[in-house]
Parts: structure tokens; sequence; C-alpha cells
DNA sequence: GTGATAACCTGGGTGC
DNA sequence: TGCACCCAGGTTATCA
């Protein structure tokens, strides 16, 4: 599933293909990416349009173009941008025709993803601000920021740190890896974290996702690159999807439970559970 | 205001 | 082999 690190590498990756490329044709194939926004419309302001920048925002692909515009892309889990594949694979979305006769493709099986058009005069960064906290390389985050963030929250860490609101870009994968490198049980609260808990989760925060991006990514299921190429961030997991396999530092076996609804990988040694009971209901599930 | 949960969607896994 | 059912998860809307 898409999260910074592969959202990131996209961009890296399709930026010196698409940046001053004019959209010579568009075709949405599938009226919900662009809901609730009818889609023809939407493809017919995007025909002629130039790419002058791809940028990127949290799990956002901005798409900057001419006349002050921005294709705003949202990969949800399943959502891949393919650069001129030899064939068009199943669940094309969408069809991108370049002007140098090239064509990306967004291919996307469970159609969770969306691509929203904001026209001139809309303020992207309004838009933005009001779904994303701070990006986790930028100045405004920090151990302080997030600690103050979370007062008073009963809420488990987990969710929290999965909030958009409070960090932009960290899901699933990344919540779990930092939370064991943080050495935090994922049902603490996040209100009852300590100055010390809270200066080593933002540093395994940053150092989860800088090592995701080192390895373009993780291809655990259908992430590919623009190329097709897998990620290999999927071989450096300390925990996630590693039930019943042990600890990399002490040797227990990872156990995986349900937190804040998401399947969640954890080390009950590195990580001890907190002494009250969160109000969250929390299931065993088959380890391994 | 906060937290929990359902809904969206479909491929893959499991059980019968 | 084929069918039915369940699970996975990012975001949003809704409810308590």
């Amino acid at each position: 599933m898409p999260e910074l690190p592969e959202v990131e590498t996209i961009r890296r990756q399709l930026a010196p293909h698409l940046e001053g490329r004019t959209l010579a044709s568009v075709e949405i194939l599938d009226a919900r990416w662009t809901l609730p926004e009818p889609s023809e419309p939407v493809a017919a302001a995007l025909r002629g349009a130039r790419v002058e920048a791809l940028e990127r925002a949290g799990k956002y692909l901005i798409w900057r173009l001419d006349g002050d515009r921005h294709l705003l892309v949202h990969l949800r889990m399943t959502g891949a941008l393919l650069w001129d594949p030899a064939s068009e694979p199943p669940h094309t979305r969408v069809r991108f025709g370049l002007d140098d006769g090239h064509r990306i493709l967004y291919v996307d099986p469970r159609r969770f993803g969306t691509g929203h058009l904001l026209s001139a005069g809309a303020d992207c960064a309004a838009y933005l601000d009001a779904r994303l906290g701070p990006e986790p390389f930028s100045p405004e985050f920090s151990a302080t920021a997030l600690r103050r963030a979370a007062r008073g929250r009963r809420a488990p860490i987990k969710a929290f740190i999965l909030d958009q609101r409070r960090i932009a870009g960290v899901g699933n994968i990344y919540a779990d890896e930092s939370l064991f490198r943080a050495g935090i049980h994922p049902e603490r609260e996040a209100g009852a974290l300590t100055p010390a808990q809270w200066a080593a989760l933002a540093e395994a925060i940053i150092c989860a996702l800088a090592l995701g991006i080192d390895a373009k990514g993780a291809s655990i299921d259908d992430f590919r690159h623009v190329d097709g190429q897998r990620g290999s961030f999927q071989d450096l997991f300390l925990v996630f999807n590693r039930a019943g396999q042990p600890c990399p530092r002490c040797g227990t076996a990872i156990v995986k439970t349900v937190v804040a609804g998401r399947g969640t990988h954890l080390c009950p040694s590195c990580q001890p559970r907190p002494r009250r009971r969160a109000a969250t209901r929390t299931r065993r599930v088959a380890a391994g």
C-alpha cells in the first residue's frame, strides 16, 4: 500500500518523464476516480495541460499544471502509475498520452484511488493544510510539536500517528516499524507518552521513512514502480508482516493484533503493554 | 471535540 | 473444481 516512501519513489521516477510535457490525451475510464466531480469535464480540462512540476505532500502526488491548476492523485491502497508499459494491464482506470508519444497509465484493482483537479483560483495549499499535518522531513516536525498535539489524547498512539492531520504520510507499515524502533506499545495512550518516548518516536518515524525511500518503497501487495519493478523495503521489515518470526532484537516471537482497526505487528518484550488497558478493543489473531 | 465504526472495493486465501 | 465467505486497508462520513 503506497505510503510516503512509495509515493516519493513514484514521484522521483515519474518526474523526469512528465515535467515539461503536455497531456495530449486523457481518458478517464472509471468515473469513480474523480468523484464527486464528473469525469469527462475533468478529462477535457486536463487535455492540453502542461505539467510544470511533479510534487508530493503526504501520500498525495501533485501534478502542478499551467494556469495555476493542480491535479491531486491519491493512490490509496492499490493504485499505481505506470510509464509506458509494454501492454495495458487489467484494471487500468486512466490513460494519459504525452506530447512526446509516451503514455502513463493509472492502474487500480480496488478502485479506491482518486484524482481531484483543483482549477485556477482554488487554494491548493489550503486544501492540503485541511487534510495533512507536518511532513516528517520538514522543520515543523518535532517531538515537541507531536507531544503538544497529543496532549490529553486518550486514543492509542498508533491511531494518532496514522491520522494524516497529525503526521503526513505515515501508514500502517511505517507506523508499526516506527513504534517498534521506539519501543512503544501501539495501544499506549498518545497523551501518556513521556518526552523521551516522543523523542524516540519522532526519530524512529524519520528513520523508518528514510529507509523506505532508500529502498524505493515496500512491495508486499500491489505496489510497483513506474516501470513495474518492485521496491525492497519489505526485505528490511523488523516486525511488519513477520508474525510468529523472532524479534530481531530479543528473539521473542512477533505478535499480530488489531489496534485502531488495523492489523498491527509488535514484539511483546521490546514493546511492553501499557499498565492501564486502553479503551480500544483489541483482538488476538493467529500468528504466522 | 474526540474516538469508534461502517462504507467504499476487489483480489486472494480459506473452508466446505 | 467451484462456490461462498472473510480479510486486507486509507480516507471519509456518521454516530455516540
